[in-house]
DNA sequence: TTGTTTGCAAACCTTTTGCACGTTA
DNA sequence: TAACGTGCAAAAGGTTTGCAAACAA
């Protein structure tokens, strides 16, 4: 058995979270107010989300940060590999924590809706580990889309 | 033996233009200049090309198209399924040929200088039908991206 | 002729950047 | 205080759209 299921495996990450202040840090950047509410949308949210919606997320609890600190700040963690950045085909840029454990989940976007559901598969995982070791690049990442329509959509 | 190399299957498709015009006509559409153009242009490239990209190429070649034309074009084959988008990451839609017997490849993405490779397996295209049997979406398409160095920029 | 395609320019959206002000350490 | 972070507004792409002229069938 070496496929779970598509359910999200966790809406929320303390974890991260505190993992990504700490490497903020330990990097020698500061604790700004926008900064702190970027990471903790991105902590809260369930899957990928874009710079417009984590910006409209932050307004929607109270925060106020403008978009430009959102960019900066996703900018910023990407550049430390503590988020994974997706693009699912719509122009748009999406983001999600990456777990220190390298643990990741793949995309499935309904072409219909613009929905986006997460799936992890070990088989795929390897297979794409044997292909990376064959080819003339060094890879560094991956992401798989699967498109398609939704359970709803279909 | 189940992989290929990451080389290029094809540099030029006359079949696949033929195929794209007749698809065009059977389904009630005119052949204007500029959509002969892009066409021509995407029977060329040896792999995904922008909009912008297309349109540069056809005025290299001497050909002269609005930018807006080669959108609704790409826009037009691509709601044919008579291309596919290649999303890499950097916020630009990038299109090459469907082949209508579904043979297709993936892409290497340098994160330094932008390039992209293109490479088939087919082990990979086994497990990734494995996993579009078992999620609860109808998959109609997949991407795979990696991303890394390539062999210059290692 | 008649509906389709094209080109231009303007509009749209996401993302980036310059710069002055506010804040952190 | 000295460097860094933030917000605003403007700029920079890429992509889409309205519309009148050009064109294919």
């Amino acid at each position: 058995m070496t496929a779970s299921s598509t359910h999200h495996h966790h809406s929320a990450s303390p974890i991260w979270e505190a993992h990504a202040r700490a490497a903020l840090a330990a990097q020698g950047s500061r604790a700004g107010g926008a900064r702190q509410l970027v990471i903790a949308a991105l902590a809260g949210q369930a899957c990928c989300a874009s710079a417009q919606e984590i910006h409209a997320q932050i307004a929607a609890t109270g925060g106020a940060t403008g978009i430009a600190s959102v960019y900066r700040t996703l900018d910023l963690l990407h550049g430390l590999s503590l988020i994974t950045r997706i693009d699912t085909g719509d122009g748009v840029a999406r983001f999600e924590p990456a777990h220190p454990d390298g643990a990741h989940h793949h995309h499935l976007v309904c072409d219909t809706c613009g929905s986006v559901e997460a799936f992890h598969d070990d088989a795929l995982e390897t297979v794409i580990h044997t292909v990376a070791d064959r080819v003339d690049f060094r890879v560094d990442a991956h992401d798989v889309v699967l498109r398609g329509a939704c359970r709803s959509c279909r």
